[in-house]
DNA sequence: AAAACTTTAGAATGATTATAATAAATTTAG
DNA sequence: CTAAATTTATTATAATCATTCTAAAGTTTT
């Protein structure tokens, strides 16, 4: 484990919610300020591939990525943007059962006005 | 309607597929050849946009494109990559029902092993 | 101490968008 | 219905931005 990777965790765990390589990078130069932009995408890439974070993508913009390694749902909000988790009990069961499949993985996006847009209109 | 995007329609109405903007491209121009690129893009956004093609995205590919604008999921092929459609009955419907939320749109993206790759294994 | 792996710095890549000039399509007015 | 006027799309090219590559130097692990 190496110092670099340490405080890419260290900036993930104590940060909740959905970052870019970018945000991330600026956050863990606040930790470990050598650091280079390569360093980042070098362990997020190895992070996601080995199920410790999840990569979120969405196009026109840089992949997101999500310290929660279980599988969960997301809502992007149609107004502010902002992607919010959401679980939906037994998802990848219900997904195996309703196609006869052995699904390995999945990604769900939900498009919809997010709680926080939602109240402050209606 | 330019004649560059009735050649676009043309194309990806004869060619059932999930193709990039390059395959696109490339395709088109046996239709239209002074076609450049920026056209390409402009009218699959656009496209996309009206709700006339939808767009599938990929973390470390290009984006690709489906003439289908039926809101419907996809698999894409842990072992040869290839994108399939899949269709889940009333899943929007589904997803509102169980989030109790107002769905505008979804991508679902399941990751396992096409029927064709499970065939030539087994 | 050697082998294996990671980081660094910086250049390179590749998909996509921006810009400004030209051309085509659509609207409006005669 | 046609021609000028306005709007919109296309072209060619440059630019952008996220991400990856490369080669050298530095760390970790064995």
């Amino acid at each position: 484990m190496t110092k670099q990777r340490a405080a890419i965790l260290k900036v993930m765990a104590e940060n909740d919610g959905h970052f870019t390589a970018e945000e991330i990078f600026n956050m863990t130069k606040a930790v470990y300020p050598g650091i280079v932009r390569a360093t980042i995408y070098n362990n997020l890439n190895a992070l996601a591939q080995e199920n410790q974070i999840r990569r979120i993508c969405q196009s026109g913009e840089p992949d997101r990525f999500d310290r929660n390694p279980i599988p969960h749902e997301h809502i992007i909000c149609t107004q502010c943007g902002e992607v919010v988790d959401v679980w939906i009990k037994d998802f990848k069961h219900k997904l195996q059962k309703e196609l006869h499949l052995d699904v390995d993985d999945y990604e769900l996006v939900i498009h919809c006005k997010c709680e926080k847009c939602k109240e402050s209109i209606a």
